[in-house]
DNA sequence: AAATATTTTTAAGCTTGTCTAAAAATATTG
DNA sequence: CAATATTTTTAGACAAGCTTAAAAATATTT
């Protein structure tokens, strides 16, 4: 059985593996985990001992089969927690990250398959990030960022790329919220901001920043 | 911030003296948390410093103000997660109380208060145990043991006295399950065993020891 | 290619929570 | 009430997971 600490560090090297490709170095796994690099390669060494990582030192980091299928089980249950959290619960996106970091943790497999059923099988979680299924397989859909969509076009939001609390505030407080229609009405070539008309009729303008953070279907 | 262990110790000291009045013995608490004599004692000390018990060396400890609302917080999550287990996700009264051992322990107040909206504010758990409203005070509400219903009597079963999974496997088997009312038809002055006529028309043989650990109300 | 900068690992040490064995305190019994 | 039994504490050790500081390896500049 892995400790708290040993799975956090997986699901790091696998959220971190997804954007790189190549090897994952320990300072990315220190920055993502707040800690300091001795703690990771002291982590590593661990963790490749038991196989659940594949470790060179100095060179990087990538994980085995086996702490491929963990750290998508961890994924899974932390995204039926969050869907679980703000559907039944009625918690909104920007409060439910941190309980659901807690969750991830509990141990039965039996929960998390009964957990699926109660919730229906969401593919998706408040965020827009897939669920990963029993086998861990995750749902891939079409998806732009706001920004590549083209003046005139509109588009509903289905997801987004930061999750930080500030972001996903800001995004309350501008109702831009998933399932909103978006019509992009204007284009500012100087500071590349946008200006859009939600579905209910409200008008506003979006820096570059905030609509590269937004995904959307046509 | 307490650990988990931290809380384990509280809620441990707290049910031990509901049992004893007087102050809670280091063994007893070895024994409950399956533990040396010599790892409560430095947890002891710990706790003591920090106020959450109040520790006489060689004589034994009690909870603190502190400690006591703790404790009862504990008891509240422990209680209304199984309550979600068997009510929501449909689990069986046997298989809650392991997972909920770790789900006591997720930090987050407004979960819980949520949670118990969610649930509608149950007054008791799968196992008939009271659950501490958000002030932690308990329900209390008339039962005997099924021992004690005379002869001829009809009781409707309301808890159990042991929790353990061998007894509540055997209730199962015997749908002996909260809700389900008995009568006592006969009583055997040899070994103490009792003839029962269940809800369902059912009769059976229970010995003193199991009728001993039913609850039922008139 | 040598000098410099960055990244990674090693070394040493701390806290938490556990253990076993031995010592000390308390309780029980003849 | 002294001997014995039981309970509790102390002592010493260990693993996990973290820290900082120093050393070693690798990458980047000049
Ligand atoms: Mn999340
Ligand atoms: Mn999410
Ligand atoms: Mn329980
Ligand atoms: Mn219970």
């Amino acid at each position: 059985m892995l400790s708290q600490a040993e799975e956090n560090y997986l699901k790091c090297i696998f959220t971190l593996s997804e954007k790189t490709e190549k090897l994952v170095n320990t300072n990315s796994i220190a920055r993502a985990l707040d800690t300091s690099a001795a703690s990771v390669t002291d982590m590593l060494k661990r963790l490749s001992k038991r196989e659940y990582i594949e470790y060179r030192p100095y060179k990087g980091v990538k994980l085995s089969e086996q702490g491929d299928v963990i750290a998508r089980k961890l994924i899974r249950k932390h995204r039926l927690w969050e869907f679980f959290l703000c559907e039944k619960l009625g918690f909104s996106w920007d409060e439910v990250h941190d309980i659901a970091e807690q969750l991830e943790h509990i141990q039965s497999d039996d929960l998390v398959e009964r957990l699926a059923d109660f919730l229906d099988h969401p593919k998706f979680d408040p965020h827009g990030d897939p669920i990963p299924d029993k086998e861990g397989r995750f749902s891939v859909r079409k998806q732009i960022a706001l920004v590549d969509l083209p003046v005139g076009k509109k588009g509903i939001i289905i997801g987004v790329r930061e999750h930080s609390n500030d972001f996903l505030k800001y995004l309350n407080q501008h109702r831009l919220t998933i399932g909103v229609t978006i019509k992009v009405l204007e284009y500012f070539e100087y500071d590349q901001s946008l200006k859009i008309r939600l579905g209910s009729g409200t008008e506003t303008v979006i820096s570059q920043k905030v609509a590269n953070n937004i995904f959307v279907k046509n």
